[in-house]
DNA sequence: GTCTATACCTGGATAGAC
DNA sequence: GTCTATCCAGGTATAGAC
């Protein structure tokens, strides 16, 4: 895994990055299976010999946009955990997160969120079950042990925490919520820390 | 679309409903791309000529089933407003509803719920903007104007109210949830109604 | 109305020049 | 490392017999 990224990263990076970019705008416009590698080619601008150069096939190409994706979600809630110590501003920090990654990377979050990997990525595990998801229910499970949140099932618990963001969050997507999202924020969080306490 | 109806459905249903029994169950499954018109005609032991005699195309097939699908959910919300009359009675119905339906017809509430029809049936409106989703939203914004909920944008209300009782379905279909939906009605339905009162 | 055989085409991936 | 040209599998949809 990080040996693969060593043999690949002292490469030139320009059409690398550029075919990623690509990828991740078109998958989430039109998805994956609507996105043709030639389709990608046209609008990065590069040749389909280049393109497999860096990826060996259409699914690598999205399994790396993936891995850079959930890696960046993790890294994010693990700084999370180190700079809040209790369960309340974890949470808070989390939704904030993901609220103003809505809004800034769109089209991150919505690959990460909303697209069905396990259509495309065969053999990854689903979303769910991935590391920064891991944590979140960590971060709940262990609110619940300190007696800072109800008494709940676990995952019960994480459900009703950020159920209430990640659906408004689709809703945003879809074209159902007008404004920006990060302007939800207090009333999200209000509503969402009612939830569980 | 009612004559439609009326000119498809004298003829023979078997194979019809055969068809749609299986589509359903291959798309939600492997996913729509996934599966090719001869995997359906395997599966449901009939010929790519009879699936074509009552379907036009593929999409179509999907169409079809995404209607009946819709429609049927339309028809459950309309009746719980009819049987119930406050907020909180009918948002409790809704939220027993989706459980009790992921629970006995998995397939279809991932089919509505889950899949991204955008994606192959591109004249479709988001699922959030159809009309079960519309009366769900009546239901929260006739409890705001009446004081039965908290102020809030009536969206962000709606997400809070039923983004929990969501999540868990979509972490129960994912398999990161045991035990029957059901059982944790009293759970979820608790968590959402304090988030909005 | 149901079937088989097949036409047609898109799209992923490769070969090989430069 | 980057490109163009091309191969080939697989999938939708149709034609036409019964």
């Amino acid at each position: 895994m990080r040996q693969r990224q060593l043999t690949e990263e002292p490469q030139n990076q320009d059409i690398r990055a550029l075919t990623l970019d690509t990828a991740l705008r078109l998958f989430t416009e039109k998805g994956f299976f609507n996105t043709s590698m030639q389709d990608i080619r046209k609008d990065a601008d590069v040749s389909i010999g280049s393109i497999y150069h860096y990826f060996k096939s259409k699914e690598s190409l999205a399994q790396a946009l993936y891995h850079d994706l959930v890696g960046r979600f993790e890294k994010a809630v693990e700084e999370i955990m180190l700079r809040h110590g209790s369960t309340h501003d974890r949470a808070r920090a989390v939704t904030l997160f993901l609220l103003e990654m809505a809004e800034n990377s769109p089209q991150g979050i919505q690959f990460l969120f909303c697209a069905k990997h396990r259509e495309f990525l065969p053999c990854e595990k689903p979303i769910c079950a991935s590391r920064p998801f891991e944590l979140i229910r960590d971060i709940v499970a262990t609110g619940i042990e300190r007696g800072e949140l109800c008494e709940l099932n676990p995952v019960v618990a994480t459900a009703s925490l950020f159920g209430g963001v990640i659906r408004l969050i689709h809703l945003k997507l879809d074209g159902a919520l007008e404004g920006s999202l990060p302007d939800y924020f207090d009333q999200i969080w209000q509503c969402a820390w009612a939830s569980v306490t």
